[in-house]
DNA sequence: CTGAAATTTCAGAAAATAGTGAAAGTTGAT
DNA sequence: ATCAACTTTCACTATTTTCTGAAATTTCAG
């Protein structure tokens, strides 16, 4: 592994370490992501030095994640792994993952202490806080979303206007 | 601790033990916003069951986050803590911090990449990726600043528009 | 000053997480 | 059907992270 890939790696596996992504994995993609060509285990425990089977554990957590896509390639009976090509859809790809792990079973319990009725003012004023904080996510989430459907183009247009949107809405 | 805040508390515990965050430092923040009086170390660890030099560690965690304010009741000598009273300035600070803490050294190590002169190919392809990435999330963060010049009034407007903007944009 | 009240520090214990190697399971060419 | 190539599983070990209690430090009223 050059010194250059090497140091961006290194760099991702400390990254996912402090986002509840282990530091392996981290380096993992950070690896396949950096690759011309596709990768295959062997490969990646080689240049890494971890076991042969922890590779294959990352390798499951990633395709969980909808990281990485399987291929193979002809005469050859390994499994090869790519990232998507537009760093784009890796972005969303893990927005939309994190969603639907992390915040939809947040709301979810959220919404279900809305329902509940307040014992105490104390409850009463948490509710309120939930509800507030409840709005927010909820608001973020469907921005996200909707941002989604629009063209890469569509969405840097947007982003590069940045608070000029402020004069758009008057 | 009331069950509907128990659950609460509960909840952001794991979900903090998801991004990097410990499960006990979540359930502090999680403890405090929820209160409607300020909060101190001897409550939280009571009502946590977790050791009080463990509370201690925890605010510490929290204060160098700046999601928390100290402050004190007169004819009393503890230390109390007490959250943002807007959810908005809560996020912004989550954001902000997150972006000091990983962002921007990302930035930094990518931009040293990006300066180094490719040995290789495989190098040369590596930057390109780099460079797309690095592209990627400088606009997003420098939106993230300029959106946070908006009064929250003008936010929420715009992220309810949400795709809207796509026909603002012509 | 003094000393009680409070907070912080820190070395070691406990718990949680990650990583390994050997064995089991799959796959597909012959 | 066989078997070599490849992948996965899993019980165990290693590492990392979190938590604790005791001791040290700080703070401030009297």
């Amino acid at each position: 592994m050059s010194p250059l890939i090497e140091s961006f790696v290194r760099h991702f596996g400390e990254m996912g370490s402090r986002w509840g992504i282990n530091r392996t994995v981290g380096q993992m993609y950070a690896y396949i992501v950096l690759s011309d060509e596709p990768v295959n285990a062997d490969e990646l425990a080689a240049e890494l030095k971890v076991s042969r089977s922890n590779v294959s554990m990352g390798l499951k957590e990633l395709q969980s994640w909808n990281l990485v896509r399987l291929l193979h390639v002809p005469g050859d009976r390994k499994d090869y792994f790519t990232a998507p090509e537009d760093v784009w859809e890796i972005a969303m790809t893990l927005i939309n993952e994190r969603r639907k792990r992390e915040i939809d079973p947040t709301l979810t319990v959220m919404r279900d202490l809305l329902m509940e009725n307040p014992r105490s003012p104390s409850d009463q004023y948490a509710q309120g806080r939930i509800e507030e904080m409840y709005q927010l996510i909820e608001m973020l989430t469907h921005w996200s979303r909707e941002i989604q459907q629009l063209s890469p183009k569509q969405i840097s247009r947007m982003l590069k206007l940045g608070a000029g949107v402020s004069k758009l809405l008057g």
